[in-house]
Formats: structure tokens, sequence, C-alpha cells
DNA sequence: TTGAAAGCGCTAACAA
DNA sequence: TTGTTAGCGCTTTCAA
């Protein structure tokens, strides 16, 4: 094995002439010490460029760290149950640091119960805080009036512009319609027609949908006519007629569901009425959409990775309490696109 | 923070009313203790549920870990660049364990200089090895003879069924050539022959291009008559030669060209020739690839992600030497599709 | 076969 | 403002 030949504190002590409690009160600039000695530290720290063993560091200051989880019910989306099961390799990721996990999971239809889950995750002092933002409003005011202590927390899914999390971490969703406009285009097809559906439990945040539309707006636009469709996710008869209603259009040669939720409902249907000539593209690897996927269904998914996206917010903070890691300021996935030939390769990776 | 409150293994000794040193003889099998206690200690570990805090295990141990890289030279070909950044970026990953990691290239044309890299790493007595083998015959030979010491080592990119690496990570090649096939046939062509181009140094080792081949025929044929050609890599012009010749076929609709390399050799000549009615599908991010897939001369990339093959690797062997972490026998990626409108965001998240 | 004790490099409480 | 020292949990040497 390598014998550990660093610089160790002790040596800048020595070569600094000083004691290893002043060398130590330098790196972490607890105050209380001389101006002179300071600079003279500092100096033979640069010049040896010394670097600290991090297992000493975090062994020595006997802390594990406790981290607050405010998500979805997973129960109730299975997108957040796959974001869910990144938060349980996190735990194996980082059993070795004692990290502790508190998850506080709220009501995808109800914006209160996110109130009271990030109340109720706040009360526990946590030392850092993985949120996914889902009700802007309230997100907003929490972030800006109760977190006063300044918990370090991570965004995940959702970018919000007035926030300053430690990291975002989520995809660009500009990008990804875009993405969507070339894979309904794929090949060309005789249909002029496009429609964009926005299925979900609360209308009133789809801010970031228009973001996807967009993009795949300027993508097919005006070689294609697109129409965009706001759908209130609850009776799932209800969605299902809206959606028949929409398919009345003889030249719909393609639909782009904005979100992983429903896309089913709309693949059913199309499946029922044998309408095999239009183009179906939607988010992530939910057990229904594969069956679509492999029946040729849904031509394509582009998979939002919910499960790095909090494996990597964990890390991400982990990395931050406990190492003093520098973190990027947004960490974006790469779209990645999932076609029947290589759904089954993504689902036996360790991460999907 | 969190307290660690924890069972250590001072709380072990004194449940089983014997010294620290005789649990850590036990946990670690170091023999010299009686039957008896043995048993003892064992009942009380397995009732505590005991875990090692792993930080004090490798600091306690003084050990560093080395590692020995064997892989083709980075500047001879643009893959393998790549792949030296994932080694670059597992230095940073891992500083905090002070890892080293001692680089041994060979020359993708030259088999001896294989046995000569391999030869060099073992003689610095490494930690674990990863390697990159290239040469079948040879890589057999090293491993079996060679490295008698059994040092654990990982395989990367190509898979050796004769061996038996702590890990071996890369892709489904199989799989690669069936997703490659439903690509270049999406939308339907109207042209019915494609061509399989494997360009790469030494002819002798294309096996495992065998298996992508096999893939693309399972998916295409008997629709589309499928021709395979084999092209040493040498001379450019030799190339162009023999790619102008296959192009003379009037019914060609698609070009699958099995490996990264001379990819853009062929992307170059279609455009040259106009021939945009050729799907082209080929393989890996490099910079030529990229401004033809940009162009729309290459319609698809997959990408077999060469950084984070060696990231993992490097991780895997990490944590197999610092933290006897249990590592999947098979990382197999997942096989990512690259589009024009997908591939910035590959080339801005931190690993691809 | 066992136990005691001195590290590993760093932190933090306490003295000076 | 500075130095000293006792841990953190585990490994490993030495002595018993």
């Amino acid at each position: 094995m390598t014998d550990n030949n660093n610089i160790r504190i002790k040596d800048i002590a020595k070569l600094a002439g000083v004691s290893v409690g002043t060398v130590d009160r330098v790196i972490h600039k607890r105050g209380k010490v001389s101006e002179e000695v300071k600079e003279k530290i500092e100096k033979v720290l640069s010049e040896t460029g010394y670097k600290p063993n991090l297992l000493a560091r975090t062994l020595g200051s006997k802390k594990g760290i406790k981290i607050a989880v405010i998500m979805p019910n997973p129960e109730q989306d299975e997108y957040w149950a796959l974001a869910f099961t990144g938060i349980t390799q996190s735990l194996e990721d980082w059993s070795q640091y004692n990290l502790q996990i508190d998850n506080h999971f709220f009501d995808l239809f109800d914006s209160s119960s996110f109130r009271e889950a990030a109340e109720n995750a706040l009360s526990q002092t946590p030392d850092g805080l993985v949120c996914a933002p889902i009700f802007h409003k309230e997100t907003l005011e929490f972030f800006s009036q109760q977190n006063q202590d300044n918990i370090p927390y991570v965004l995940c899914n959702t970018f919000i512009k007035e926030l300053s999390p430690i990291s975002f971490i989520g995809q660009d969703l500009y990008q990804s319609g875009r993405l969507a406009g070339e894979l309904i285009s794929i090949g060309g097809t005789d249909k002029s027609h496009v429609a964009i559906l926005h299925i979900q439990e609360n209308i009133e945040n789809s801010m970031h949908l228009k973001a996807k539309e967009q993009g795949l707006r300027d993508i097919l636009e005006p070689k294609y006519e697109i129409s965009s469709h706001d759908i209130k996710k609850m009776d799932p008869a209800l969605i299902r007629e809206q959606i028949e209603q929409i398919l009345i259009d003889e030249n719909l040669g393609g639909i782009f569901v904005s979100t992983s939720s429903a896309l089913h409902e709309v693949a059913s249907i199309l499946e029922n009425m044998g309408r095999s000539d239009i183009r179906l593209i939607g988010y992530d690897l939910l057990e229904k959409n594969l069956s679509y996927l492999k029946r040729g269904v849904i031509n394509f998914l582009i998979n939002q990775n919910p499960k790095r996206m909090t494996l990597t917010g964990i890390g991400h903070l982990s990395n931050h309490l406990l190492f003093q890691k520098e973190l990027p300021e947004n960490e974006l996935f790469p779209l990645e696109i999932i076609s029947r030939e290589n759904m089954e390769t993504y689902l036996n990776s360790r991460i999907h």
C-alpha cells in the first residue's frame, strides 16, 4: 500500500513555528489569530499545497449529518416513487458517514400540505434540506421567510429563479420540448397537426410546462400547426373525454404529453382507437409507459431521471455538509431518449 | 448535528466481555481467537447489527491506495481521450482518500506495446488495476499468467468471458446493434439496403463488433438487406476508396459504423456527395461526430460514455479496496441516444 | 490466545 | 492570542 506521505497539519505547524491549534484556527477562520501569524501560516499552507485529510476531519468532528427531504408522497405518483428510490439508495451510498434522512411528504393536490411538511421538516433542525418545490408560491414563502436559520438547501425538479439554493438539480425544460419536437418529426409525417397536453393536478403551477411547449413550438412551427391543452388531472373519465375530443382532428400527426402523469391514459385511448398513425411522445420510465413503449403506442420517452435527481441532491448536500465541497450551481441532467430498443438497458443500469 | 449513537467496537467488546483487540480479530478473521470467544463475539455482532465506521477504519489503517490504469494512448484516439478525462476526474473525486493513479498507455496499432504497458503497471505493485483489454490474446495471457499476485482488477469497454475481474464495465453490444437498427428504420425508408462498417486498427480483434452486427441484423432482416464490411484503419485515402465503393449502391438507405473511429470520414463523404438520403448511425460524442450530427449528416449517435466508464472503473475499485464494498459483477451502461437536440445537454452535464 | 496502548489526522475544549 | 490535549472509532504492535 502507498504510504501516506502527505503534509499534515502538524507539519504545517512545525514549518510555521506555531501549534496545530493555531493552524486549525486559520484553516477554519475561527478568528483569534494575530494577523502576522495568520499570514505566515497561510503562506506555508499555500506553499506546501496542504490538503486536509477529510476522513480525519469528519471523524474528528464527530458530526453525522441529518438531511430533511420535502417531496410529494411517493405513494401518490409513480414518478415520485422513482424519485424516492434515489433517497433509499443514497442512504446506502453514504452509510459510512452516518447520514440520517427524514422524509416529509406532501399531497400533490393540496398546497397547504406542502407548508405543513416544510415546517415539520424545519422543526427537527436538520443540517440541510432537499426539496421538490412543486408549489411555487408556497415554496417562495417558505424559503424566504421560514428558513431564517439559513439551513442550506438543494432544489430538485423545478427551477425557481427567485431562490438561491446551494444547487439546483433538474433538466433544461425548453430544450426538452425541442427534443420532443424533433422526435415527433423524425422521418417526416404527412399530417401537420401536433397537440400538446399538459395534464396535472393543479393547473396554476404549469409555468415550467410552458417552457417545454415553447421549445416544441420553436422546432415545429410553422411547418406544423400546434395546439395546446391544459387538462386538470382528476377523474380519469373526464380526462378521456377531453382527449377524445382532441383526437377528432383527422390531421393530427403527433401528441406530446408534457408530464409523465396520465401519459398512459392517452396511450390507452390511442391504442383502443387504433390510431397508430399518431406519434406519441412523453416522459419517464413509469411501468405503464414502458409497456406502451414496448408495444409501439408510445414512440419515445424522455427520461427525467427522478432517481438520479434525488440521489444527486442528497449527494451534493452531503458533500457540502461533510466536505465543504464546491457544488455546481445547476446540475442539468442530459435529456435521455428512451426507445423500445434501449429501454431495458436503462432499467438494468444502476441509476435510471 | 446528529450525534453518532452507533454501536462501536468498544461497545461490542464490553457486551462480549472482551477487549477491542479481540473483537477486531474476529471481525477481520485475523485468527488467534478461541472458538468459544469467537462465537460469543459473533453473536453480539449480529445481535447489535454492528456496522463499522469506514472512516475510522480507513484512517486507522493508514493505507492509501495505488491504482494502475492500462489503456490506449489518449493522444492517439479521441475516444480514449474522453476515457482519460474520467481518470482525471476520479482523481478529484477520491482526492480525500489519498488515491494514486499510475497510467500506462499502449499503442492501438501495436499489441506488443500492451504487454509492455501491462508489465510496467505490475512492476510498480499497485493495489488494483483498471484495464481496457483491447488485445484479446495478450490480455488473456497477462491476466492468467502475469497477475499471479492476484491483484484485483476491473475491466472496461470490452467484455472478456474467460476472465473474472471484480467488475466489468461497459455496454450490451448486441442490444446496441439492435438499437442502431431501430434508429435506422424509424419512420421507414424506401431504400432497402443497409451497410455495416467495422473500421478499426486491427481486424483480428473484431469479435465484439460482430455482436453489434448481429443485433442490427436481428432487427432489420429480412426486411432490409444487410452487407457487412471490415475496413482496416490505416491510410484515410484508402478508407475513402472503400467507402465510395460501397456507396455506389443506389438502394443503400442506411449506414451503421460500429466504432466511433473514422465515422467522420464516412460522414464527410456522404456530405460531399450530397447523399442526405442515407441514414447514418455511429458512436460517441467525438468533436467531429458532433459537428456532423449538428448538420444532420449523422442522424443519431449512440453514446458509449467512455468518461463514465473509467470514472466508474476507478470508483468501483476504490470502493473495493478502501471499503470492501460489494460491486456489481457487470455494470452495463444504458445505451444513450444522442440527437441534434439533446447533444448539448449531454455535453453540459458533468459526466458524458 | 488475549489485552493494553499507541497511533491515523483532525477538531474543539480548556488552559495559559 | 496561543498552546496543549483529549477525543473520534478503528488498526496494529507489543507484551503478557
